[in-house]
DNA sequence: AGCTCATGTGAACGGCTTTTACATGAGCCG
DNA sequence: CGGCTCATGTAAAAGCCGTTCACATGAGCT
């Protein structure tokens, strides 16, 4: 009937019309819903309501449709971080940790893209596309790193700022991967990811010599673009970063 | 000879034998060489030289066979790190680094099983046994992280242990697998992966208020009294745990 | 020798990926 | 408006995999 053909039409008519983009968010769904192991193909296809051979005219195949995902995942990553950096405003220390629970709230809350970005086991480096993409995402850690490296106290050698972004980017991955994911590895834990990690970045930064009580750097040691706020231990419980020893 | 015996039944027996155990090595190479993703169960009974049902006398299905290979990876990595703790010999300092090098080491040379274990996907806390040989493996690090918190310097308040052992293990985690597996998320590193989580853990460490120059503790107690900054040890180069600043 | 049961086989079903030949209709040009 | 062309869809088919089922075999026990 006619009626059906024109509602097909209005949907979606004979073309598509926006069959890549269609295919894209079917498939993050799947990819949230049962890994990107696990989602299928034919199965986008099938949640954009055309034939198994339709995506092959947007995909190349499957790990193009993946690795579209991972460019994009890599793109709002990068976004995400940057605004959470936001310049090394207040003060460089808050706004680094900012970035670290940036980096779990994204993989908590798009665990899709991240599934892509860092679980799918798509080789990064033999897209370019993708590579450059991964590799500004890291540039806001490692800019964020270089300039926390500036601020090192005096008297003490400065790390360099590659390292301690390396090193940052591992605990955020780290405990991302085994315990801020709802699929398999969740482990029961004394705390939450966020503040395990928190905890975990706080611990190093003092390690190399940083104050860790968020408190504004001596005089003149910091150039800040706004003067940093006279925080009282707001984050850190006195005696250190993690609760009260019970 | 027996062996000529067991290999003629392996080769032409109609019963082959040792048939799951064939199945769980191949299974291994199999996952080594193309990600426990694109292992197929198929291929393992192929390699083995059955045909494809074959394998469903011996494992429910091919999640079962992972869970197997999880399994018994699990086990394996238990041992490791409990040799290499080595009950905290000679000093505890030494011997917690000496876990961290085996949990890389043991990425590193047994890609296959790290990758069923940590990387496949399968649900670790749906097998009881699975979840059992897990939270074994992690008793280690908790054991060691718990001796080294007995260690907390005088003054400061003691680290929880439990938290100590997470943060550790998310650091070596995070290292291996994002930059210490051979297949995909190889990156280009100003060095090597052990000594980027060697020097992650002794700055976390330090940051702890732990001494990090790795001498042998004094004659009777175990916590020498030392300022963390005042040694030029053996193992850290003077200044820190990273190489010179250039 | 004969029985029985664990272990293997082959065939079959449905699903997935990818390719190929074909269909359709949207946009453009005269 | 009519017709051309090409991007974008479809159906069908080949080849793979996971899984099941009926059936075959032979190893070990009595």
């Amino acid at each position: 009937m006619s009626w059906r053909k024109e509602q097909r039409r209005a949907e979606r008519g004979y073309h598509h019309g926006n069959l890549k983009e269609a295919l894209l968010q079917a498939a993050l769904g799947l990819i949230a819903e049962k890994g990107a192991a696990g989602f299928t193909f034919a199965d986008a296809a099938r949640m954009a309501g055309v034939s198994a051979a339709a995506p092959y005219r947007h995909f190349r195949d499957r790990d193009e449709l993946l690795s579209s995902i991972a460019q994009r995942g890599f793109e709002q990553f990068e976004s995400r971080l940057t605004a959470a950096w936001d310049d090394g405003r207040p003060d460089t220390v808050t706004a680094f940790e900012r970035v670290g629970k940036a980096y779990l709230a994204f993989a908590r809350e798009e665990p899709a893209f991240y599934n892509a970005m860092f679980e799918s086991g798509l080789p990064v480096d033999a897209n370019p596309a993708l590579q450059a993409a991964s590799e500004r995402a890291f540039n806001i850690i490692r800019a964020a790193a270089e300039r926390l490296a500036a601020l090192a106290p005096p008297g003490t050698p400065r790390p360099p700022a590659m390292m301690m972004a390396l090193h940052i980017w591992s605990m955020a991955h780290g405990v991302a991967s085994l315990f801020s994911r709802g699929d398999a590895a969740r482990r029961k834990l004394p705390m939450s990811p966020d503040e395990l990690l928190e905890a975990e970045v706080l611990i190093y930064l003092r390690g190399l010599g940083f104050p860790t009580d968020r408190r504004p750097p001596a005089k003149g040691a910091e150039p800040p673009p706004v003067p940093p706020e006279a925080s009282s231990g707001s984050g850190v419980p006195p005696g250190g970063p993690w609760g009260k020893p019970k």
